[in-house]
DNA sequence: ACTCAGTTATTTTTT
DNA sequence: ATAACTGAGT
């Protein structure tokens, strides 16, 4: 029981609560997953549960992983604990039990991109954006638990989206697939309609954790209940000024209102820090007191006020990036990171680095599974285990060249109605192609037979090799690299090594899905031993902590961004991605925004973000905030709301310096968007930050 | 089937 | 600025 020591009183708490509901309010630094692992501990080695009785569910593989580490640092025996995602709980319950779906238990995962493409063949006409549209609310649906039934007016107004979604879910399940909302609201559909699985379900898990709670969606929400009996002894855990995936569909409401859903609910709330110094603390809890919408707690630490955070105004874009590098000379790299709020701010601060030497690492940018050949590998031997996977087919049908182009495809396509839309038997049974295309055909067609007569039990790694160089793929990436210079092969043979750690008879779907569902385990770390400066997104910082935080590109418009500056809820998200931000450092802290700045090619004047004017003076050192304009010369500032005689009010957009005449871009309530000079434009300035 | 010029749209994205 | 994509022309 060593484990229990140490723990300050709400944790020893949140640990030894016995019963449920329980809602551990966990703010940042609160050594949360430390409370979690030891009530696991506890659960097991003083209660007496059965570890097989325990089902945790984290967000990430990443959580997923720690959590059982440091659970069986504890108790060994937890290793039959049940520690998963959520979505990887979903998978792997509809492997189970998807029969009754029309689901084979080696269905494949559609990602995004796969997405897009079955949607392209649902909606022809469709321009990108209009696919990728209906890819995410689709998505929304699916996390909001609307059907194509229910009115989906608030999601997407278009009169034939409904159509689409169902069209969309009915070739899905006639390719026999599922993508990742699928693997939230089916398995909450199955114990919803099925009383018997239901109870199975119930009588095994008589223990329920989810980490993260902030960010579950209403899908996420639902499951929980379905899976939760009255006897279950359910426990979340989350913070919710955290929530910070409102746009992926995460309902706050969902911590909000726990209690009230689940009456009786005890609700310990975890306010000591152990990560961050004074200063920091309370530059976080002063920020974020601002939102109205809240629990309400307050970070405290024992460790002494520490250092002041410093607010250091640059002119450019360029200059913000030179001073950073600046602050690099001393201290630990690896226990430094920089914070942006978009991607395309890692541009600037690479290049300045590169040009200074400092060694860095840009973290979530490109992921494995996205990149072209490991894609292409990836549908290819999709296709070798499911033949109706158009979208799989389509991408690897002529992949290396095999003669086959746009007209032919579509011929097997449309042909494939006659043999039940699987594209290997129309292939195979069909006599619509002549030529080039025919043999071509008939060529694909040997190679996945060929692939399905071999055995890859033993090493799935051997066996992907051989996929990759009897098909061609190999060969076709070494010759892109030789022409771009690009590390294909290499991709190929990290996919193949991670393969090789599969074996047994689900060992390509296990595979499969570990590629979909767990990118982590596939980026190579960058383990030469150099320390390097992390640069990374906002959102990617959750769960992490540094020495040394530099947060970047504080500008009203980027950070808060534009469109979220004037609705409360949307500015409450931004807010809390900023605490986040902020609660990431342990000892330093530094707030850097630029004066002008390069947005889409544009130099675009912007003002002090409003986040800045919210941290108390006191705390603080370094350039004072501007109050109201006085930063940039400009009279018009992004966000400034002004009048115009024709078109009324509206808010300022944009400025862009064109090195004439600074242009003012205005968004009138009316919805239209005009660009006016600023030196000769009736425009009238309301108010602004 | 490939190339090149023109077009478009550029938030975040644990799964 | 820039990447990613489209369509016309080779």
């Amino acid at each position: 029981m060593d484990y229990l020591e140490g723990l300050n009183k709400q944790q020893l708490e949140a640990v030894t609560t016995e019963g449920g509901p329980l809602l551990l309010l966990a703010g940042a630094g609160s050594g949360k997953t430390r409370v979690i692992t030891t009530r696991i501990a506890y659960l097991i080695d003083i209660l007496k549960f059965s570890p097989y009785s325990i089902l945790a569910v984290t967000f990430t593989n990443k959580a997923a992983g720690e959590m059982r580490e440091r659970v069986q640092a504890m108790v060994p025996e937890a290793d039959s604990v049940m520690i998963k995602t959520f979505h990887s709980f979903g998978a792997w319950m509809l492997r189970r039990n998807g029969e009754s779906l029309g689901l084979r238990s080696s269905f494949t995962i559609y990602d995004d991109d796969d997405v897009n493409s079955l949607l392209k063949t649902i909606v022809p006409g469709a321009t990108r954006s209009e696919l990728k549209e209906f890819a995410r609310d689709i998505s929304r649906c699916k996390d909001d638990n609307l059907t194509p039934d229910d009115d989906l007016v608030s999601i997407n107004p278009y009169p034939d989206f409904s159509e689409i979604y169902r069209k969309y879910n009915e070739r899905l399940k006639e390719i026999g697939n599922v993508d990742f909302g699928d693997l939230i609201s089916l398995p909450k559909q199955l114990l919803q309609k099925n009383k018997d699985l239901r109870a199975r379900f119930q009588s095994r898990f008589k223990v329920i954790l989810v980490d993260e709670y902030q960010d579950t969606n209403r899908a996420q929400f639902e499951l929980l209940k379905a899976l939760a009996g009255p006897e279950t002894w359910i426990c979340v855990v989350g913070d919710d000024d955290q929530s910070i995936y409102k746009f992926r569909g995460a309902e706050v409401r969902n911590i909000l209102d726990f209690d009230k859903i689940f009456p009786g609910t005890r609700v310990i709330k975890l306010e000591e820090n152990y990560r961050s110094t004074g200063h920091i603390l309370s530059i976080a809890s002063a920020v974020v007191k601002n939102n109205l919408n809240r629990l309400g707690k307050t970070l405290w630490t024992s460790k002494g006020e520490g250092l002041k955070p410093t607010i250091k105004y640059l002119e450019n874009s360029e200059a913000e990036a030179e001073y950073i590098a600046s602050q690099l000379n001393t201290g630990n790299l690896n226990e430094t990171a920089i914070l942006y709020r978009t991607n395309a701010q890692s541009r600037e601060l690479e290049s300045t680095f590169i040009r200074n030497s400092i060694p860095y690492k840009i973290v979530g940018t490109l992921r494995f599974y996205e990149r072209e050949e490991i894609k292409d590998t990836l549908a290819l031997l999709a296709f070798i285990s499911n033949s109706k996977d158009e979208i799989a087919f389509r991408r690897i049908i002529n992949k290396p060249a095999r003669g086959i182009g746009k007209s032919s495809l579509e011929k097997i396509i449309s042909d494939s109605a006659n043999y039940d839309y699987d594209y290997f038997e129309t292939i195979e049974n069909s006599n619509i192609l002549k030529g080039k295309a025919l043999n071509g055909s008939k060529e694909f067609n040997n190679l996945v037979s060929e692939m399905r007569s071999l055995d890859f039990k033993e090493d799935l790694g051997q066996y992907v090799r051989k996929v990759i160089i009897e098909s061609g793929l190999l060969e076709y990436h070494r010759t892109q690299d030789l022409a771009i210079g690009s590390g294909k092969v290499e991709n190929l043979e990290e996919l193949v090594t991670a393969a090789s750690k599969y074996s047994g008879d689900s060992a390509l779907s296990e595979f499969l899905e570990a590629v979909e569902l767990d990118q982590s385990s596939f980026n190579k770390e960058e383990d030469d031993g150099i320390p390097r400066v992390t640069l990374i997104t906002m959102h990617n910082t959750k769960g992490l902590e540094f020495d040394r935080v530099f947060i970047s590109g504080m500008e009203n418009g980027l950070f808060p961004r534009i469109d979220k500056i004037d609705d409360t809820n949307e500015l409450e998200e931004e807010r809390r991605l900023f605490y986040v931000s902020i609660t990431r450092a342990r000892k330093e802290l530094t707030f850097t925004s630029c004066n002008k700045r390069f947005i889409h090619g544009k130099l675009v004047s912007s003002q002090p973000s409003i986040f800045l004017s919210e941290i108390p003076e006191e705390f603080v050192v370094g350039d004072s905030i501007p109050k109201n304009s006085g930063f940039s010369n400009s009279k018009f500032k992004r966000g400034d709301t002004v009048y115009q005689d024709d078109y009324g009010s509206g808010y300022v957009i944009k400025v862009i310096d064109n090195g004439k005449h600074e242009l003012v871009l205005v968004k009138f309530e009316t919805g239209q968007v005009k660009q006016f000079i600023a030196e000769f434009c009736n425009l009238e300035k309301i108010s602004g930050y």
